[in-house]
DNA sequence: TCGGTTTCTGTAACCGTTAACAGAAATCCC
DNA sequence: GGGATTTCTGTTAACGGTTACAGAAACCGA
């Protein structure tokens, strides 16, 4: 039934298989307009479609790029690829999606196989990077054959990458902790298996060292991005080092963990303890108090990321060289009152 | 280079691509075991993957689902994405992802077509049913042509559907509320043109038209599922019936802009004012006080409306009828603090 | 030994596009 | 008017699988 084919519209239109197709690429063909036009109506009078099946089998091309991605059921995540698949379908691309589970030990050999298999024409490979989980990047026996963009992973020279730069966010969550009297700021780091926690937590040292303020051992407890993770680390922070007035929360889950232990405590907070998060995730200022953190806005990301790929797959195309590109973005500080030492006003 | 087809098998084997094809049709066909496994030898040694473009060609599948999402920012969508993802995978399916924008006007004609040029084996239809924007499934001119399964949508008897309960979640949230002792219970709905959200209030006048308690015009209010809108829609429950001492919010996001606004009015919850929201989003415990709330297993919902599909695909390929069923989850009450009306202990 | 099954394998056509090549038509210039 | 260009269009062979059909091989009983 819907099997109109291009065979249908030439015979409609009294033309070749060869001239639909034609007219159908568009790119500046010799082509009478008139029979353009002939075409053009059969194809409207037929609804006709071209099977994307044999399109990219005779191309090698599907129009397609592969998202491989980790942790839908999280903000972050989420808007990323909310983001790959806003610009995706702005440049004409449809979007294969999967799933890894398991974040640090994926099978990159078989996805790269089936990405392969379907021709999708790039990779946005937005799985966060710890451990070694990118180090196949290395293996010479790995060959992807694909463009791929990373996200949220360490710049590799001969690689695209987009991510937030980390290390500025944490410097600039810890020096706003600092500009509000804060003498003694405690960090609640995510797994430092995670590149990202580690760059948080290098901003964080930078800032205190700047400025000569203590850093303890002490200070720093590493948490696993949850809540209740975020909880046991400002118990443990306080209990070990109860002059602790100011702490950075690598991300808002932790720091709203905090937040309630903070309050479990009997510490005010900002009075007597300033907290600042990080994500800016959903309904952030509705905790209590409204939570301070640093927005770093994954949709961007994920957009950007797309636009790097889409220019990189149509250099291939036309043969040019691209070569590889690092995008840092810059985090946001949001201060709302969780942060605000002095409540000043 | 990764071009190693079947052919390349058939030579290295010694055998005919039908063969070839054969053993990796698997399917009980007649094959000696010995050339099965000269087959199966080089397809190992080359690496072979075979095409999938050409398959679906051919057979006019692609193994592959469409989904069409919408609100990938938000929690319960996001989870639903996350458990078709992951079922479908198990089922060995692909997964096409299409996000509307626009979920009340989204082209679905031009939509179907792109699947149908995709070859898509089935649709994952996850966008809510808001308005009228599932009329079209009325609409004899449109025929999809491909199974669907709609999520979160009105049962419709010759659809499949899968979605929660809102009406028995309802009438479960505003029972509790009753059991809490509240003696008037005020709403936050969600825009009442979702069909969700009208199930929900539904089951609100339910439980309280049950048991007696009053129910008069203002205690409802339409939000838009915002924490801003929940803000306002306390304060102008509270002003228009101060009696009121239970609120039923819709969504958690309307719940803590609820609860935001219940400190800034001076009601103490749950002593002066007991809240319930739906959804139980991440660290929801985290609010203060921690948000009662309903849960609704979005990733569940997303894996059997996966599995519904696998039958349905599997049926029409076989030619066995699959009539159309409709799937009612439950929610489940997740009782915290800011609902326990008497503090009791 | 031979015909009749059953089991196994090869041949060839087809799926719906694209693109290299060549041929036709139109245009131009002398 | 005729040859050289330029513009347009058709023929045809892929692309990499699947599958109907037929033929070969093995097995069986008479």
């Amino acid at each position: 039934m819907s099997a109109t084919t291009i065979a249908d519209v030439a015979r409609i239109a009294g033309v070749s298989k060869a001239t639909v197709s034609r007219v159908l690429a568009g790119q500046s063909q010799y082509i009478r307009e008139e029979t353009r036009q002939r075409v053009l109506t059969a194809i409207e009078t037929l609804g006709y479609r071209p099977s994307q099946a044999a399109r990219s089998l005779k191309s090698k091309r599907s129009y397609t790029l592969g998202v491989v991605g980790y942790g839908l059921e999280y903000y972050g995540p989420s808007c990323t690829i909310a983001g790959v698949e806003e610009e995706a379908s702005e440049l004409g691309y449809n979007l294969l999606l999967y799933l890894v589970r398991q974040p640090e030990t994926n099978n990159v050999v078989e996805l790269l196989e089936e990405m392969r298999a379907r021709y999708v024409d790039g990779l946005i490979w937005a799985v966060p990077e710890i451990g070694d989980n990118h180090a196949w990047l290395e293996d010479p026996t790995i060959q992807p054959n694909i463009p791929i963009v990373f996200l949220s992973a360490e710049p590799r020279p001969h690689h695209f990458v987009v991510a937030i730069n980390n290390f500025n966010a944490g410097l600039t969550a810890t020096r706003h902790l600092i500009a509000q009297g804060c003498q003694h700021i405690g960090l609640i780091t995510g797994p430092l298996d995670w590149w990202e926690a580690r760059q948080r937590k290098l901003g964080w040292k930078a800032a205190l060292d700047s400025v000569e303020l203590p850093r303890k051992e002490g200070y720093v407890v590493e948490g696993n991005w949850s809540a209740t993770s975020g909880e046991y680390g400002l118990r443990e922070l306080l209990t070990r080092h109860p002059e602790i007035d100011g702490v950075f929360a690598c991300n808002d889950r932790m720091a709203v963990g905090a937040l309630k232990v903070a309050r479990e405590m009997g510490r005010r907070v900002p009075e007597d303890l300033a907290i600042i998060g990080f994500d800016d995730m959903q309904d952030a200022a509705y905790f209590y108090p409204a939570l301070s953190t640093m927005r770093q806005d994954m949709v961007e990301v994920g957009r950007r990321a797309v636009q790097e790929l889409g220019k990189v797959i149509e250099a291939q195309q036309s043969g040019t060289p691209c070569p590889p590109t690092t995008l840092m973005l810059e985090a946001e500080i949001i201060v709302r009152e969780s942060s605000l030492f002095h409540k000043s006003e």
